[in-house]
DNA sequence: AGTCATGCTTACTTTTAAGTAAGTGCCCTA
DNA sequence: TAGGGCACTTACTTAAAAGTAAGCATGACT
C-alpha cells in the first residue's frame, strides 16, 4: 500500500490517525459502551443488537491490537471475557467526549438530510 | 438500509455521526487544508498529490452536501472555484483540533507498530 | 446421551468505497 | 486553428469492508 519513499508519519494528518483508529462500522459504538464500564462479549452483543459476532470479534481484536482496549479472560466455565478501555484508551476519552458533544448537537439539529444548521443558506 | 422501526436518532451514537461526516479517505485531509484558508480545486490537488480528481470532487461534494464546506464559483475564465469551511463547518474546528492533538501525540509515540504508550504492558 | 451457554472462527458472498483513464466545455492566447 | 488551463464527469475496474451461516471447544446440568 505504501510504495513510495515518504513515511507514514511524515505525511499523515493526525485527524486521519484518529479516524483510522475509530473507523470501522462498530468501533465508535463499542468504545462508547466501554466508556462507563468493562463489558463482556455477550453484553456487547446485547447492547449492539445489529452487530454480528464476526464483526464484533474482529473490531474488538483490532481495538486490542491498537492498544485502546484490553481483553481479560477469566478461566471460568462457561468462559468469561471482559473488554475494557486500556489506560492508553482512556487518554482518548476527551477526544471521544468532544466528538460526542458535537455529534449530539448535530443530531439534534439534523436527523437525516444533514444540517441546515447555522448558515441561512 | 434502515428497515426496522427505530429511527436513526434514537440509536445513533454521536461519535458515529462525526465519523460519518469525516469518514472518507480524503476528507480529514481536505478539512485540514481548509482550516487556515479557503482553497481552490487545483490547490487542493497540489496539496494532496495522491488524490484523484474524481475522489477530490466527490468528497468535496459530500462535504458541501453536509454543509461543512462552501463552494464559491467566480465567473472568471478560466473558471475559479473556491472551497472554504462554512460557519457550520467552523463549529467543528474544536473537534478537529482535539483529534489533531491526540493524533499527533499518538503518531509521535508510535510510528508503525501502534502504541506501547502508557501502560507497561 | 443430549442440551445449553459462552466466545469465538471459518469459508463464502455481497456491498461499498476507491481508483483508472478518458472525455467535456469554456474562452484565451499564439 | 491549435493548444492550454481549469474544474470537473462518466464509465468501468479493483479492492476493501461488512454480512451470512455454519461450526467448534469446554464443561456443567438433566
Amino acid at each position: 500500500m505504501e510504495t513510495n519513499a515518504e513515511t507514514a508519519a511524515e505525511r499523515k494528518c493526525p485527524i486521519e490517525t484518529v479516524i483510522q483508529l475509530l473507523g470501522g462500522k462498530w468501533k465508535p459504538l463499542i468504545l462508547w459502551h466501554l466508556l462507563d464500564a468493562a463489558k463482556r462479549f455477550s453484553e456487547l452483543e446485547k447492547l449492539i443488537p445489529e452487530v454480528t459476532q464476526k464483526m464484533l470479534a474482529q473490531h474488538l481484536r483490532e481495538l486490542e491490537a491498537d492498544k485502546l482496549v484490553t481483553r481479560t479472560i477469566y478461566p471460568s466455565v462457561p468462559p468469561k471475557v471482559e473488554y475494557a478501555l486500556s489506560d492508553y484508551g482512556k487518554t482518548m476519552v476527551p477526544v471521544l467526549e468532544t466528538m460526542c458533544a458535537w455529534g449530539e448537537n448535530h443530531n439534534r439539529l439534523s436527523s437525516r438530510p444533514i444540517a441546515q444548521a447555522i448558515a441561512p443558506v
